[in-house]
DNA sequence: CTTACTGCAAATATTTTGCATTTGG
DNA sequence: CCAAATGCAAAATATTTGCAGTAAG
């Protein structure tokens, strides 16, 4: 977890401030696990006395800047945020009913080293989810 | 390329029916090779009287449903189409300037089989995207 | 104090929907 | 002729932006 005083000297040493709207979008992140900015923005509001849906957004976007947070594309709408600080992971998402499951990112080492051999591409493997039909959709 | 009887024969089994919005869309997608729905409507403009957007949405899903155009999560906002009739390609999405790169899909098999035999999970390796960092951007 | 940050409301952008009219078969 | 399809305009979403007021350091 990241601490008020780590997030303090991270955002200062870049000429950001630290505001309580920062701390809370970022402790909405990690509790949440992962979500959407409008499902972050709710969340705050749960806890605290809300943030501006503007703010989420802005702030979403200065928390990937610094290297706290990481988005995914799920597919449908709006990005996934996460926590920095969360094991890497994949997203299988299905195509029927629209699960999410999660994997280990490892899974990809044999893709992420042909694409660095044939095409000198160094893969974030999990910025998309990847696509398909679960196993109880496929039986 | 589908022919206009191909495309009719296709349409009129399930019920649907040959418009010349539908031969227009399909045609763009093919020619554009991939686009999205913007992209498709203004070429349908420049080559025809022009198809409205909301019949360029609701054409792309019905061409979608019957098997003749596939979507791709690039990133960015709207998804793009592709003909089903185009060899299928894994797109390599540049973080830094943005360029796509297109890649064979059999780089992924190992990937494919082993979600296959660990999670039973069936994948359509082409809809979304690979993120990353392309060879002249990590130089 | 100085300037970065926030909230708010308006502007964009994208996709969907209702409905009257047109048209394929 | 009749159901399906289209165009148009309005609605629903999602995200961004300008700006005046607030607050971090």
């Amino acid at each position: 977890m990241a601490d008020q005083h780590g997030l303090q000297a991270t955002l200062r040493s870049r000429g950001y401030r630290l505001t309580p709207q920062r701390q809370l979008v970022l402790q909405a992140v990690t509790a949440l696990g992962h979500g959407t900015p409008d499902e972050i923005c709710a969340r705050v509001q749960q806890t605290a006395g809300g943030v501006n849906i503007s703010t989420v957004y802005r702030t979403l976007e200065l928390l990937e800047e610094v290297g706290l947070v990481t988005h995914t594309h799920l597919g449908h709408g709006s990005p996934t945020y996460h926590a920095a600080s969360d094991p890497n992971h994949l997203h299988l998402v299905c195509r029927d009913c629209g699960s999410v499951t999660e994997t280990d990112v490892d899974v990809a080492d044999p893709l992420v080293q042909r694409l660095a051999e044939e095409h000198g591409f160094d893969t974030d493997v999990a910025h998309f989810a990847i696509y398909g039909r679960c196993r109880s959709c496929s039986s």
